[in-house]
DNA sequence: CAGAATCCCTTGGGATACTG
DNA sequence: CAGTATCCCAAGGGATTCTG
């Protein structure tokens, strides 16, 4: 394969697959909205509380923006409780269900790989 | 279980868990990380090369850097190669390639999920 | 309680020019 | 060829305040 070929080829996978994982990532690289998904996906979930989990180190603001982007996103939807003051339960939705076991391997791979500085890293 | 203890255990996972899944969202959320990392994986690649397959669309400046960052978390490394114009080889770690199955489920998850809006999405 | 409005500041990435 | 130096701009997120 000459190296004009292994370019063109380059540029297929660049357009039709790595687009995607951008995608994804664009989706998940806020600030706090993996940590929201996995924490919400361990129970039903109310604003204050998620907040509270988050060791309150996020505002109401920037909450209610990851809040909003993860939902508009399709990954989390809300219900709405009755009744004064109001409450709100988080839920994921099976998209974001389907992410759980992805954030798993890369919590996992951060482990394995914590600071390893060998030469044997190169195999 | 009470309240205040699915708070506290949350906090556990915040501390214990959750923290990693951002250390590695921080390593490949770069603007072109991911993109540059699954095409590297393909082949050894140089520097213009890597450039040309990203459709020119990134600058020597933009390029430079993430495979900085890239190559100080220890997802790649480079071979400078004797001779003049200097010429370089990035090559992926261990890590790295640990990393591609993710981003290829990351990339499948996508496709999987693309555009889902329907009611159905809440199981 | 669950957010929206406003303001501000830091950071990431682009453009361009230069170098060993 | 493979970068670095400099400058710039848009976007993301924090703090605070306000409201239904």
């Amino acid at each position: 394969m000459r190296k004009e070929d292994s370019t063109n080829l380059a540029n297929q996978l660049f357009l039709h697959k790595s687009c995607k994982v951008n995608e994804a990532l664009d989706l998940i690289s806020g600030r706090w909205k993996a940590l929201i998904l996995i924490y919400i996906s361990e129970e039903t979930n109310r604003f204050s509380l998620i907040k509270a989990v988050l060791d309150n180190k996020i505002s109401d603001q920037t909450l209610g923006r990851q809040l909003k982007d993860l939902e508009i996103s399709n990954l989390i939807e809300k219900e709405i409780l009755p009744g004064f003051p109001v409450r709100v339960n988080y839920y994921l939705t099976k998209k974001g269900k389907a992410l759980l076991p992805i954030l798993d391997a890369l919590d996992k791979w951060t482990e394995q790989y914590h600071e390893t500085k060998l030469s044997s890293d190169l195999e």
